[in-house]
DNA sequence: ATACCTGATAATATCGATATTATGGCTGTT
DNA sequence: AACAGCCATAATATCGATATTATCAGGTAT
């Protein structure tokens, strides 16, 4: 429920967690869109389960910031916004920043070889299972970030993360890579970061952050404005 | 549930609602000890409910890390350790500082007005009703910060005010401020602030944190090693 | 004597049903 | 024709009960 990226207590789920995750899923990857109510009534049918733990997993999701809950109303996904989506840019890059400088400044061989196998792990894995490769992707970014020794700080960039990857999903197909080499930017960073530079690294991690940012800020401005 | 530090739409309170303030006040003020095991069966005595809106308000809590989850096995208030209390104290230094800078830049008249009617109703407030006392202290703050257009960062500074304030109740009476002016650190943060002096207004500010900081610091440090 | 298994107990997680509350169409009035 | 108030409908919030799961004491085997 909480950070747990790279390690996985494969225990069988209770209801409520298997709610929390297929809704949170359902909620990043953009099959419920922002705004959409969520009846429990619609979501008991689809999960298999009563209503108590899916009010527990969209409560969850409220602190989440993926859910809004309204007076007596209901629940609704979250609304989407380019200033919303500004917001945690920036906010991620601070709050990264930190966090990157910390986990390098600590950062022992253990943190060093997570990192290098869920880098490992993310460029082989094919871009075409697309919630895979996420998921790899996002294990590799806070693994930068994983030595840092503030539990508090995972947690929000964590949060962020996801915050941000929706807008990702959202944007979906029309999010063009084409004059970025990805893979070049992982390994720079993987590289600085190996080396405890940390303003080299800090420096080429807000630049990956800031160039998708930047088109996606773009993106969602013209979507807004139709 | 949220922020809403300074509004309170004055509506009957949903029983979930009643649960979650008078849960959170338990455990800020310490009635209810850290690290306590939180049975259903006994809240819903004490607060003459059903078991339903108790586990939403508990999960609410978690994700305000007040709470804390175990698999099957219930809930309990959330551990404390001098390592925490440091981490928090930082985060709020940092996170407080990149939003009273952002909130100086863009702060206008209501903002203003806002903040200088909660600094009077603060020093006006008897120090004798500690909890009422407090919770002006807190709407001083967050208003200090309050035009700071970025609503997850208010958010986090706001969890993380409750989870620093939580040390301070439990500190208790060995708190020791004799050989501060608390009055006019406020007022002289107050001022740079009017002025829109941020460079000064944060470092008024963050003097005013660590200094208490320093202080528990050392309380919870000592205790912990008894 | 220690460790392990086993059953009784207590607590949790979940369900189905009910009371409460919002919503939206309809009627009657201005 | 437009608006306000009202009623039927649908959804939520909450409760009480049940099934599931952990805990712990007592007994047995090593």
């Amino acid at each position: 429920m909480n950070i747990q990226t790279h390690i996985d207590t494969a225990q069988e789920p209770s209801a409520t967690q298997r709610a929390y995750l297929s809704i949170r899923r359902m909620i990043l990857v953009g099959e419920l869109p922002p705004g959409q109510k969520l009846k429990i009534e619609n979501l008991r049918k689809i999960l298999d389960m009563g209503g108590s733990p899916i009010r527990e997993a969209l409560t969850l999701l409220v602190s989440d910031l993926l859910v809004e809950r309204l007076d007596q109303r209901g629940f609704r996904t979250a609304e989407i916004s380019p200033h919303n989506f500004s917001e945690i840019l920036k906010l991620r890059c601070q709050l990264e920043e930190m966090a990157m400088r910390e986990s390098l400044a600590v950062a022992d061989q253990a943190w060093e070889d997570r990192l290098v196998i869920s880098h490992h792990r993310m460029i082989r894995e094919p871009r075409a299972n697309v919630e895979r490769f996420e998921e790899l992707h996002k294990a590799f970014h806070m693994n930068l970030i994983s030595a840092c020794n503030s539990p508090v700080l995972l947690k929000f960039c964590n949060q962020l993360y996801d915050l941000n990857i929706r807008y990702r999903y959202l944007a979906g197909k029309a999010l063009n890579y084409s004059k970025r080499d990805i893979g070049k930017e992982h390994q720079d960073i993987m590289n600085a970061a190996v080396d405890r530079d940390a303003d080299e690294a800090c420096a080429l991690l807000l630049d990956h952050y800031k160039r998708t940012g930047a088109f996606l800020e773009r993106h969602f401005t013209l979507e807004a404005a139709e």
